[in-house]
DNA sequence: GACCCCTGTTACAGCTTGATGACAGGCCGG
DNA sequence: CCGGCCTGTCATCAAGCTGTAACAGGGGTC
């Protein structure tokens, strides 16, 4: 969950498709394709994405119109959204950001400028999910790297403890309840006992050595905080 | 209890309930969710909430309804209560203060304005849950991190003085009495001596140390009280 | 100054909460 | 197919927190 953002991608091109698909796996992203506009309310009704990439011309119902309506449903109202258009004047024509998009990019456009404008859109929204690197003290962790050192020296986490601190160090200094924490990392739909978060913690802990004894505070009575300074 | 604020969401749309209930939970509140103005009054019966959150079309009971009833009881009159209509038109808008509720948002909306607004409710009515950083004199604390330092030098309270002190301090130069207190700390549906609140009291001026003897003054005869100049 | 009411303080038993170690099952790679 | 990690849960232990009673002390009233 927290490890990668899902991209949902609406385009019908299929050159498209796979260039987008190969370098948001690389960036990474966890990627969906869709080729059309119905198709994507479907994905989204089933499962909602980090982020939507849409282009604006499709077969049946058009680009904007699916903007529209995602942002008069509440349940996707924040859903960021980039759009792709074909030429410049057509982002002018559209005014691209009136209709509700969070921002877009026009073909033909490198995947590494899509990939900063991504991020700069989930960091606004959702920062744990923009893939940057977090630094606090002595403690660095690369989301994208999927690696943690402590003064230069690495340090191998599991999945979840790494998701775990992720999540943390984007956070902090602020309680965490332990509900906050499991949907964090497992979503909204997964029930798991609240203690889980414990033993995670523990191992995050023990992975950590002495450092993370001084960063990962308990809040007797509500749940975990990750403290910048010890 | 002052932890976090509890929030009853009265919505009988699934996918608007788990919308609200993820993104409050975020925010964070404590969320309980009923999907009829009948399960709203039981929940209430059993368990104040912080603030109310009503869709104004439900089934059986009307929105409007269950806020006249509320605001006719003695208990529930205070209860801060945000209506959600779906119709935009000011007759609706107008109606819905006219006949009581604190606030109102109009579909669709966005997780984060509707946020915004509990906070402002709750700052009116209830400051301790709006979860505002209060600061007076030397003393400063900080409800997210749950922390409190005086002249930034970290002091370490148990959950319930944490509490007390953030009441008290929300509520500067007013003398509160012990059942106010309690019903702020616990609920007013638990029954406890008000002797208790003394205990506290004395726990957390010691807590507090020279300071906390100069501030948190006894009312004879009525309760405490917290002075903002010593 | 005596008395009563109120508050301060302490001690304590019971309870809740968090830390920890162990373990079964699942998944993955070799 | 096996072995090794990873995950989620549980039982247990230690520590901290809570609520109450009991006693001490002080202030105000008459």
């Amino acid at each position: 969950m927290s490890s990668r953002p899902r991209v949902l991608v609406v385009e019908d091109e299929i050159a498209i498709q796979e260039l987008l698909r190969y370098s948001l796996e690389q960036a990474p992203f966890e990627v969906v394709v869709v080729s059309s506009a119905e198709q994507a309310l479907s994905e989204i009704r089933s499962e909602l994405p980090s982020l939507v990439l849409l282009d604006l011309m499709l077969p049946g119902m058009s680009g904007i119109n699916l903007v529209r309506h995602l942002r008069s449903q509440e349940r996707t109202r924040e859903l960021p959204i980039i759009m792709v258009t074909a030429r410049a004047d057509e982002a002018d024509r559209i005014g691209g950001l009136n209709i509700g998009a969070d921002d877009y990019v026009t073909k033909p456009f490198s995947p590494r400028e899509l990939i900063a404008r991504m991020r700069a859109v989930l960091r606004r929204r959702s920062p744990h999910l923009a893939g940057d690197v977090v630094e606090v003290g002595a403690l660095r962790l690369d989301p994208q790297a999927r690696t943690v050192s402590c003064n230069q020296q690495a340090i191998n986490l599991a999945p979840t403890e790494f998701d775990l601190l992720h999540y943390l160090m984007s956070h902090p200094n602020r309680a965490l309840t332990r509900d906050q924490l499991l949907n964090a990392l497992r979503g909204d739909h997964v029930f798991l006992e609240d203690r889980t978060i414990d033993v995670y913690i523990r191992r995050l802990r023990a992975g950590l050595g002495t450092a993370g004894e001084a960063m990962i505070a308990t809040v007797r009575g509500v749940g975990y905080k990750f403290v910048r300074t010890p």
